[in-house]
Order: structure tokens, then C-alpha cells, then sequence
DNA sequence: TGCGTATATACGTATGCGCTCATACAGTTG
DNA sequence: CAACTGTATGAGCGCATACGTATATACGCA
């Protein structure tokens, strides 16, 4: 790909993405939807946190394309709707770990 | 990968890398670092701004293990030291290739 | 040693965002 | 309709951080 094409809006818009990434609340709710749909009450119950700031958090991710919603009755389900996330999360895994066993080869650990 | 069983303090790390990438002008850094090692005057004429942020910037990077810097005299070259970050960058433009593509197909453009 | 250049850093400011509380909205049930 | 449950949203607070200005540090050279 030509990245060094890529304007500046490109940039941001690749960016944002990664920033919505950038929050371990976020990829709490991500690592427990891909076991499968929750409603916001489960993931409120998993997470312990505000039900208000589970519902923004999945709002910012199904805003980024990431989480799909379907209401059933009073209930809201999420669920991923693009496990490509998931290989990013991989990839930043594998990257860390490398790093970490660098270190630790440079530190004779 | 066991996601499931991840602790707090590892999706704060695995967040903390997303974080670093989530700002467009790290990015540029970045690709303009694909085509080899620069030092950080070369960066300030060719990102138009502050040499101040770019260093700041850089910094970020090199703690985060993506960038290595070599001084040379009076510069300091910085280059890529963790190629992995372009798969990251790959796989996310993909991603939001194929979103915008289902928009598209939505919209009957 | 003194001066100029290249890079890093301290500091103040502005902005964004995550969080909570309270409340509004939507849908079910009586 | 009233009462209740489940989810979304507005308002405000506090923190993190990107940015610019000014200054410090590191290095080469005369």
C-alpha cells in the first residue's frame, strides 16, 4: 500500500480507529462479546462499572463499526460485527511479547 | 488466545499500544519512517510543526518499543524498530475499506 | 573556552474524554 | 393508564495529553 500518499484526513480516520481500541474498558467488552452476544445488563453485571458508561462505550464502538446491535424487547444484545479486531488484538499481543523477551534476553533474566 | 482469562493490567497494556497509534501525527512519523531512518530536523520540515512535538512524539514512540534512535553527532536518527506496526495499520485500513464498502452497497451509490 | 547547531525538556494552556449522577426514553405488564 | 424494567443521554467533574513557547542539554568546531 502507498502509505506515504495517505492525506491527512486518511491518517485521522486510521487513528480514531485506534484510539478506539485504546481503552481497556472497551476491550473488556470486546473479549466478552466474542463468546457471543450480551445484553448491556450482562456486560454491566461482567464489568462492574456504571450501566451509563457501558452504553456510551458500546455506543463508541458500534459507531466505529465494530459492534452490531439488535433489540429484543425492552433488551438491547451487541455484538461483533467485525472480527478483524480481533487478529489486531493478536498482532498487538505477539508484538508485546517479543518486546518483553527482548528485554529480558538484554537483561540476561 | 485465552482472552477471557486476561487481567486488567494486560488490556491497560494492550490499550496503552493502541493509544500510541491512535494520534494521525504519529502516524505520519511512522510512514515517513517506512522508507528509512530520518533524524528529527528532516521530520520537522516534513510534518510542519513544532520541533518540540515531534521529539515529544518520538519519544512516545521509542518508550513504546515501535521506533530505535541512533545518534550521529549532533542528530539522532530515529528508524522502525518493531515492523509488525505496519501489519496493525494494514489490517485496520482494510477494515475500514469494507465498511465503507457495505455503506456503499447500503446506500446504492 | 566560547559559539552555533540539533535535540530534549519544563511549563502553561486548551481540548478531549472517561466517569458518575440524575433523568429521559422505550417497551412490557398489570 | 400506571408502574416497572432496561437502555440511552444530558450535565458536570477530573484527568490525561497534544500543542506551542521558552529554555536546557549535548555535541562539534574555531
Amino acid at each position: 500500500m502507498n502509505r506515504k500518499k495517505l492525506p491527512p484526513e486518511a491518517l485521522e480516520i486510521i487513528a480514531a480507529r485506534f484510539r478506539v481500541l485504546g481503552e481497556p474498558m472497551r476491550l473488556r467488552l470486546l473479549i466478552e462479546l466474542e463468546a457471543g452476544e450480551r445484553n448491556v445488563s450482562q456486560l454491566v453485571a461482567v464489568t462492574q462499572t456504571t450501566q451509563a458508561n457501558i452504553s456510551r462505550h458500546l455506543q463508541t464502538l458500534t459507531d466505529a463499526g465494530i459492534l452490531g446491535r439488535r433489540k429484543e424487547g425492552l433488551k438491547v444484545f451487541y455484538h461483533i460485527a467485525d472480527p478483524g479486531i480481533f487478529d489486531l488484538c493478536e498482532d498487538v499481543c505477539g508484538s508485546l511479547k517479543q518486546r518483553i523477551k527482548a528485554q529480558s534476553k538484554a537483561l540476561a533474566i
